[in-house]
DNA sequence: CTATTGACCTTCT
DNA sequence: GAGAAGGCCAATA
């Protein structure tokens, strides 16, 4: 049995987010919740910021909680990650998707 | 090595 | 219902 590292995590992270459907955007927590790890979101942020760099993986995809696009100041523009959103047909409005309408939950991973 | 920060969330007040 | 505090894990100074 392996043991969890962090890069094994990261690698699940990844694959999450490549799962997220076209148009569709998920939740930090979610994706942590899915993991197992509940109060693991914001290594989420970390693994992401560490591929952002990666087009297999729609880091445009992940919002916060609240459906704010807060990580599109470290896109390579401020409006990046809006205009991919909206090209997806992801209405943004005021920095901000409607979760009701476009959330995605990921499926829980068992190993 | 300790302390602070960060694309966050849950819970208590 | 809104606001404050605590917690979690990893990276950086």
């Amino acid at each position: 049995m392996e043991r969890e590292h962090h890069q094994d995590l990261y690698e699940r992270v990844y694959r999450i987010v490549q799962q997220i459907p076209r148009g569709k955007v998920t939740t930090y927590g979610h994706i942590a919740r899915a993991l197992g790890v509940r109060s693991g979101a914001r290594l989420v942020g970390w693994a992401l910021n560490a591929a952002k760099f990666d087009p297999e993986i729609p880091c445009h995809r992940v919002v916060n909680r609240r459906g704010e696009l807060t990580g599109k100041m470290h896109f390579a523009t401020p409006t990046l990650m809006r205009e991919l959103l909206e090209g997806e047909g992801v209405r943004v409005s005021d920095n901000r998707v409607d979760l009701h309408q476009y959330l995605w939950v990921p499926p829980v991973v068992q190993e």
